[in-house]
RNA sequence: GGCCCCGUAGCUCAGCUGGAUAGAGCAACUGCCUUCUAAGCAGUAGGUCGUACGUUCGAAUCGUACCGGGGUCGCCA
């Protein structure tokens, strides 16, 4: 346990001795929170807590006797060296400097806490429409879904990943009619009359070849569907193989088509009739934009309305299709059946207007006691010489996923899709990610590691066996840089588990950033005063102590990136 | 017009379950390599945290309203 889970257990011991010594009038202050932070301001000591001000109305004493009396209580402690009461009422710990230097045995044997409460999550990513290659859009997506599942898994969670593949729908027949197209007017040049409704691009085109003619030679639904089917198989393979060399996997693909059968419409359907959430009718007129083609068609409509929405929306199409909205209640009542506490959702932000149409449609349609988070992911710029790089589906101008990968590598895609919120619009920018600098930060934490490896390698040249790795002497890491460097790497197991509450992974890469900027910073002093270098050939207990903290370093920074599933490398 | 998101240094962003003097990186300027990877480090300068009001001992953080930017509002997914 570190030092400041420490601290707040003591904390909580002493507002129990409090409440026995009748200073806490109240017995509810297990109730409240109060902060223990690690100092940003060495002034502030090493721990900073507002206990004080939480509590001392609930006491008997004004809130400096309360302030006072905690210290008191607080200066038994063998491992603190000082305890300040500071203006408004924080009380600033110091903690003994060989309770810190100690702290380090923690890390080298340190594991990701486990949560207490392990829960059952789904979390669904990726699930690009299969008519086409992914861009770098669905990448954010991607690895943001698949490092937030390795974080959710490396704290303890029970975790399955799917991909729910949309192989039904009108999008589909828009890949069959360009799939058709292509085989019909092989030699003919289709770029001036393209026609609406198709999919441009040369990789579907690519695709028709590889698609048995038999099926093309009578047109009936049978081989139409065959088409189909052949496609998105074909496509699917590409989309996994990309997905594969960016290192994301999923446990389970689900079929849109599979699972929306005619018995689970039924059922869906009844079901929302027996809470008289749907009726026949005419939707409103949808608002904003003009329509000039719109009629009004009768339909199947769920009373979306009731729920705050500003229309009801459709559940089957006039033509007796279902509408997407129709396929994901089924879709997310398939796995709500899996009982899963959690379900994760990430989408593009494009979608943001139906996350609340859908969760209040789930909820009132299976009333399970499940928690529905869905993640948005804002927009990807690509960047080069500056400039924004425009994009243009309907052209068939979009770069793939596969060129850019191609370019920067899996590591620095990774590291950057998820290094800054997810909604905020992220610039990827080509010069900075191919930069062997500090600028570009997949290096910048990189470079840290295989800093800490050499090291090592010269360790062992200089000293021979003579270097220990036992029973190391941290009372001799006296300098300021190294006391804040291990309170740093303290902090790792917080920041993971910040990350997985809030389910951000840029948490843990900016963590990784900051600790790879003090050892960088750490490394540096020696550069000034030999005596600060971290291998001090006469001082062979200074250097096996020095050498120790560098393993914290390389030990912390390798684990942060495996769980990001990026490399640690040993040379660079 | 409704709903969702964003607004923090010239630029890109952290910080947001309320805490003390708001932090990094880039760009600008000044320094540091005969010595462990200078692929690096140190320093200077740069801010009415979009605006206003409210809640609070305390607000970048919470609430309300407004301003600016983006997304979305069919039977596309």
């Amino acid at each position: 346990m570190y030092f400041y889970e420490n601290l707040k257990l003591t904390l909580f011991d002493i507002l129990k001795l409090m409440s026995q010594q009748k200073i806490l009038r109240n017995k509810g202050f297990e109730k409240k929170k109060f902060n223990v932070e690690t100092s940003s301001n060495s002034d502030f000591g090493d721990i900073s807590t507002n206990i004080a001000m939480v509590y001392w109305k609930d006491s008997v004493f004004n809130l400096y006797e309360f302030a006072e009396n905690i210290k008191e209580k607080l200066l038994k402690k063998s491992d603190i060296e000082m305890v300040e009461i500071k203006n408004p009422g924080f009380i600033n710990i110091f903690l003994k400097k060989s309770f810190i230097q100690n702290q380090l045995k923690l890390v080298q044997i340190n594991k990701i806490k486990k949560v207490s409460n392990k829960k059952k999550i789904n979390i669904e990513y990726v699930s690009a429409n299969p008519t086409g290659l992914m861009h770098v859009g669905h990448a954010r997506g991607a690895v943001l879904g698949d490092s937030l599942a390795n974080l959710l898994k490396s704290v303890g969670h029970d975790v399955v990943k799917e991909y729910y593949i949309n192989d039904a729908g009108k999008q589909i027949e828009f890949l069959k009619d360009t799939i058709l197209f292509h085989k019909n007017n092989k030699k003919k040049k289709y770029k001036d009359d393209f026609l609406k409704n198709l999919y441009p691009g040369e990789y579907l085109e690519k695709v028709s070849e590889n698609i048995s003619t038999d099926l093309f030679t009578n047109e009936n639904l049978e081989n139409s569907e065959e088409i189909k089917k052949n496609a998105v198989n074909y496509i699917l393979k590409d989309i996994k193989k990309d997905l594969k060399d960016i290192g994301v996997h999923h446990d389970v693909f689900v079929s849109e088509k599979e699972i929306s059968t005619d018995t689970q419409v039924k059922n869906i359907i009844s079901i929302l009739k027996k809470k008289k959430l749907v009726y026949e009718g005419f939707q409103d007129k949808p608002k904003g934009i003009d329509k000039k083609n719109w009629i009004k068609k009768k339909q199947l409509l769920f009373k979306s309305k009731l729920l705050n929405d500003d229309s009801d929306r459709a559940l089957i199409k006039p033509n007796g299709d279902l509408t997407y909205f129709m396929s994901d209640i089924i879709y997310h009542g398939k796995k709500i059946e899996k009982k899963y506490d959690i379900l994760i959702n990430i989408w593009g932000k494009d979608h943001s207007g139906y996350v609340a149409r859908l969760e209040n449609a789930i909820k009132s349609a299976f009333n399970e006691d499940f928690k529905l988070k869905v993640k948005l992911t804002a927009l990807v710029n690509l960047i080069k010489d500056n400039k924004v790089l425009k994009m243009s589906k309907r052209q068939g101008t979009y770069i793939t996923l596969r060129d850019v990968l191609k370019e920067v590598g899996k590591d620095a895609l990774r590291f950057m899709m998820i290094s800054r919120s997810s909604d905020k619009v992220l610039d990827f920018d080509f010069d900075l990610i191919k930069s062997r600098n500090k600028d570009n930060p997949v290096f910048y934490v990189q470079y840290a590691h295989a800093r800490c490896c050499s090291i090592n390698k010269i360790a062992n040249q200089i000293f021979e066996e003579k270097i220990t790795k036992k029973e190391l002497d941290f009372s001799l890491l006296n300098l300021p840089e190294e006391i804040s460097l291990i309170k740093l790497l303290c902090l790792f197991n917080k920041n993971i588990e910040l990350a997985v509450e809030s389910y951000e992974p840029n948490k843990l890469t900016n963590y990784l950033y900051e600790l790879s900027k003090n050892f960088h910073s750490y490394w540096s002093l020696g550069t000034l005063n030999s005596g600060k270098r971290i291998l001090v050939e006469k001082n062979i207990k200074l250097s096996s102590a020095r050498l120790g903290l560098v393993n914290g370093v390389k030990k912390i920074i390798s684990q942060g990136l495996k769980i990001l599933d990026i490399s640690s490398p040993s040379s660079m």
